[in-house]
DNA sequence: TAGAGACTAGGTGTTTTCACCTATTTTTTG
DNA sequence: CAAAAAATAGGTGAAAACACCTAGTCTCTA
């Protein structure tokens, strides 16, 4: 009768520290942890004993919460993924919504609040609180299945284009960047020109915000 | 002759998880939290019983870890200060030991070495593990010093400083921001010189990130 | 198989950033 | 009040970013 549950997030310490919240819980039971999306669905695979409610970070390295939560709802559909996150803005909760997530809190919850969520979610299937609830509206309101298709790749920035991005986020010069890719300098330059157009930011600043603003950059990375 | 030890962390869930961890630890005796670096001096400086050991984040929106550090170093010299973090890289390291912490811990860690560090710390005055270790030498050899006059090591910015931050974020140039400050060009440029200097990065690129990651700048504005 | 889109890369020139300096004035603080 | 910190601003020069342009190759698909 116990709720079954997988937690997901980078940090060891952090996970431990949710397992005993939660272990106090007589009504909750965590199956396994894992350190990134990659090893989430790996040892979801594998589990005999599949987990109701998935928790997962979104920052993390190798493979984020975003991308693990899109193949989970693919090939378990029937598994509820809770999106956990320092990062409380409108983009990245509606984004997660629209992926499929049925609650998204912030790592700035109290125990209080995740295990009422995490009860929420296993009695009703979903969990908002009002301000997410406000932002899915807004979302919806401005047509979330126009947000769905475009959403990341939005203006649909190209493979290459992505990469040019993230190393731009990490602070590379265009030279650089030719380097690490094997292209000249002056092809970098096309890319970045041609992602200020798509993006209609002005800047490598203006790049950076719209990288991190649609969760296209993991924060990990820059240090 | 418990431990008695004080906790900053700006994710409440974070500081709870480790609070449930350490409470499992019949000497360990956690006096207060802390949400940010202001937040934990004014416990401090407030509470009737004091910490022996302070374990601080050390990316904490208001005030950092570092400053907090710096601040509890000349104020509280008898208190020791673990630093805690998810980066886990040199200039961190070294800058840190540098300005007095007793051990670096990554968040990454296990919670049994958290404990073990806890226990050396108090026992010895300090604990520092292999790969801290290395570094610290390697930063010795080069100068420690010099680091500690130059790097980013807390400093905390200027009023005019992150303002012109928030200005290149909002990606204008340096021409555009000294019109929107009154001030000329070349003010401005010292500023952002100097803001890369403080904060240890190296381009534009760098600063954004810096200023989202810090919270130094309100997401609310791009939208 | 033709066309679209992506990736490549060169030319040229302007503007901006960035890294070294020095130095005065203003404000804050012990 | 004296010292420290912050804000101001100039010089110089190299490197990078940015804005225009043209144009070849490659891959996928209609």
């Amino acid at each position: 009768m116990d709720i079954k549950i997988a937690i997901a997030d980078d940090e060891l310490l952090f996970r431990q520290g949710l397992r005993a919240i939660l272990s106090k819980q007589e009504d909750i039971k965590i199956l396994f942890g894992a350190s990134d999306g990659k090893d989430l669905i790996d040892q979801l695979n594998e589990a005999s004993e599949k987990p109701e409610i998935i928790i997962t970070d979104l920052k993390m390295p190798e493979m984020d919460g975003v991308e693990a939560t899109k193949i989970i709802r693919e090939t378990h559909p029937d598994i509820k993924v809770i999106a956990l996150t320092s990062y409380f803005t409108k983009p990245f909760i509606v984004n997660m919504i629209a992926i499929g997530a049925v609650a998204y809190l912030a790592k700035n919850s109290t125990p209080a609040l995740m295990v009422k969520t995490i009860r929420e979610v296993h009695a009703k299937g979903f969990y908002y609180d009002e301000k997410v609830f406000e932002y899915i509206k807004d979302g919806a309101s401005k047509g979330i299945t126009n947000l769905k298709a475009d959403s990341f790749n939005g203006t649909s920035l190209s493979k290459r284009e992505l990469e040019v991005l993230e190393l731009i986020c990490q602070q590379l010069t265009t030279s650089e960047i030719g380097d690490k890719l094997h292209i000249s300098p002056r092809t970098v330059e096309v890319h970045r020109n041609n992602l200020q157009i798509k993006t209609g930011v002005k800047n490598v600043a203006g790049l950076v915000i719209y990288a991190i603003q649609h969760n296209l950059v993991t924060f990990d990375k820059f240090y």
